[in-house]
DNA sequence: TTCTCTACTGTGAACGCTCACAGAAGCATG
DNA sequence: CATGCTTCTGTGAGCGTTCACAGTAGAGAA
């Protein structure tokens, strides 16, 4: 004889069960499951005890069809895993926002569309309502999901200034242009005047703005913009290592490099050492974002501090805002100049 | 004079106006919805027509209400999402995963499970409906999340072997064992007597399984088995350099090593080459996995591959198996030795 | 007493879809 | 001509909730 309710999966209980079981109705249940304004302690009581006994968890698709809600967010990747997974700062971006939902009991979900047709299978997904938002990390310029998914009204909120400056896009940023000008400061500060530049691509608006406040302060301070100083790179150790590389040879005079992502300024620290040069006597290195890769360093990297968790906390702000029905906004946070051993 | 219906979302077009605008019923949208069987030409082309024409897209809500279904398919990470992220195996397996279920059009989604806040979070939302099936990859043993979907009657594949036996449990895995057997001999055969280990945690049957192997073929061929030969790492990097440290201060004579995951065995190449030992001439290493790690590694890693691709298609096949009613089942891979420098 | 107000409860309708069924039309077969 | 079969189409019911509304009971005020 054999037991066979664990494979078949039964049925499994409704409102109306539970409703029976607590001899009250529907409508009290829900009342209960919805924060419990109206209902007696008594009902309260007896509905409680009905779904710990029968084990009911509310349907949530028969939820969503009436409210037009889902409750839960979607953290959308519209490049490869990898470009994500391997950077600290996503890490920290991720959490953030995963903490910052927590406080609404918003379940996150994470989609990646790194593929274009795994790109249509996610938008068709999310535009048919399975997420009442989205929040989206694109570090390069006009994404086009996110404009689909614009279009079609779901509420979404990037990270990083978006190329296209439509006023209808909501997203939140630190001060790139600040943040670089600070850095570029202190470096003057230091009695440097050869500066050199690896920026950011400069299809991106964060890697455009952190060269302009480099250039900005020069300028100000009456120092000449040698383009020889000036190479640009894509944000990975790799393209830090190889843009230093062109910039010793083009300037080998300069006395301070000024590198827009910790990550290439671990490749950096890693030219300039094959050169070398010592850090910080011969050449002053700072970086940008103060993520994990600038303490790792050695020497512990000078950075620019990107707020990540007021990132991540504005971010979910202004989506649960729009999804409620507010107009998309921008949110520029303020960076901090985090001064270390290698200038 | 504002234009103001971008902010405030406009209801989204129904079954019915498609019907409405293509002059045929809801049920003739519907069949053309699911396949388009029994649908005339005509027709077909009518309601594909109106649909374009009104931007429609399926309510998934109301749809899975009725069919019982979501179509989506769940990735559950039930420790913090670093672990996984910087894992090259992972990402492999992730892809995977994603690639055999794109075959179907089902999008997957990523649920990170870290806090047992969002623990209990997500479990109500899988539970609730919303996912049809849960791939799992869970290094640590029984799981209790898992425990908790299975109970609920949610179908569920675990990468992995898990420690509790239970029939009810799908599981895919490689077949540790006997790759790690396959190492031993390989480094048997190069003539190694003193060959050290460094394991796998040794809760989890990976662990247990692969310095079972190594004990087994030592055992075999007459070899003593030391104690002083043995230590076990967490599979990160930082424990396989510790580790060896460990091996190389109690047993000096060690000429081989077998390290149970690539990413360890790096550290260990790191440790041996401080402490002045050749690889291979003094000392022949092995990995387990075949992850990036092993061909970035210097010299490049002799390793027992593990079949990712395969993993990731078994799991995906066995869960829509069970989503479709067949009972758990656990499938073995075998694994590959792949000799390179190292040894 | 009667009226009003508040706290609570039950009921039908609706959300947008799929499914089962009934029926129509066309064609071949008896 | 009836009968059956296949292809196609429309219709009503219902999935499990929430929501608006109607209604009840009890307390306090006039």
């Amino acid at each position: 004889m054999t037991m066979s309710n664990t494979g078949g999966r039964r049925r499994p209980p409704t409102i109306h069960d539970v409703a029976r079981e607590a001899g009250v109705s529907r409508g009290t249940v829900s009342r209960v499951l919805n924060g419990g304004h109206y209902v007696s302690p008594t009902a309260q009581e007896a509905v409680n005890a009905a779904i710990r006994k029968t084990g009911y968890v509310v349907n949530r698709h028969a939820r969503s069809l009436i409210t037009g809600r889902s409750d839960s967010i979607g953290f959308l990747l519209t490049e490869p895993q990898e470009r994500f997974f391997e950077d600290p700062n996503f890490n920290v971006l991720l959490s953030g926002c995963t903490q910052a939902l927590a406080a609404h009991d918003i379940p996150l979900l994470l989609m990646l569309a790194g593929t274009p047709d795994e790109r249509r299978r996610i938008t068709r997904y999310i535009t048919a309502g399975h997420v009442d938002g989205v929040l989206l990390v694109s570090s390069h310029s006009g994404d086009p999901v996110a404009d689909e998914l614009r279009e079609a009204g779901v509420p979404l909120v990037q990270c990083g200034k978006p190329m296209g400056l439509g006023s209808k896009v909501s997203y939140v940023a630190a001060d790139d242009r600040d943040g670089a000008r600070d850095m570029v400061r202190h470096l003057l500060s230091l009695g440097r005047r050869r500066i050199g530049v690896v920026s950011g691509p400069l299809d991106t608006p964060g890697g455009v703005d952190r060269l302009a406040g480099y250039k900005e302060v020069l300028t100000e301070a009456g120092v000449e913009i040698d383009d020889a100083l000036i190479v640009s790179g894509d944000y990975s150790r790799a393209s830090g290592e190889a843009g230093t590389e062109r910039l010793l040879a083009q300037a080998p005079d300069m006395d301070a490099l000024f590198v827009a992502s910790d990550l290439m300024a671990q490749g950096a620290l890693t030219a300039l050492h094959r050169a070398g040069r010592r850090v910080p006597e011969d050449v002053s290195v700072g970086g940008f974002d103060d993520s994990s890769a600038a303490t790792e360093a050695t020497p512990a990297l000078t950075t620019v501090r990107q707020p990540y968790d007021r990132i991540s906390a504005e971010m979910v702000r202004l989506l649960l805002a729009q999804i409620g029905g507010e107009d998309p906004a921008a949110v520029i946070l303020p960076t901090e100049l985090v001064k270390r051993e290698s200038t």
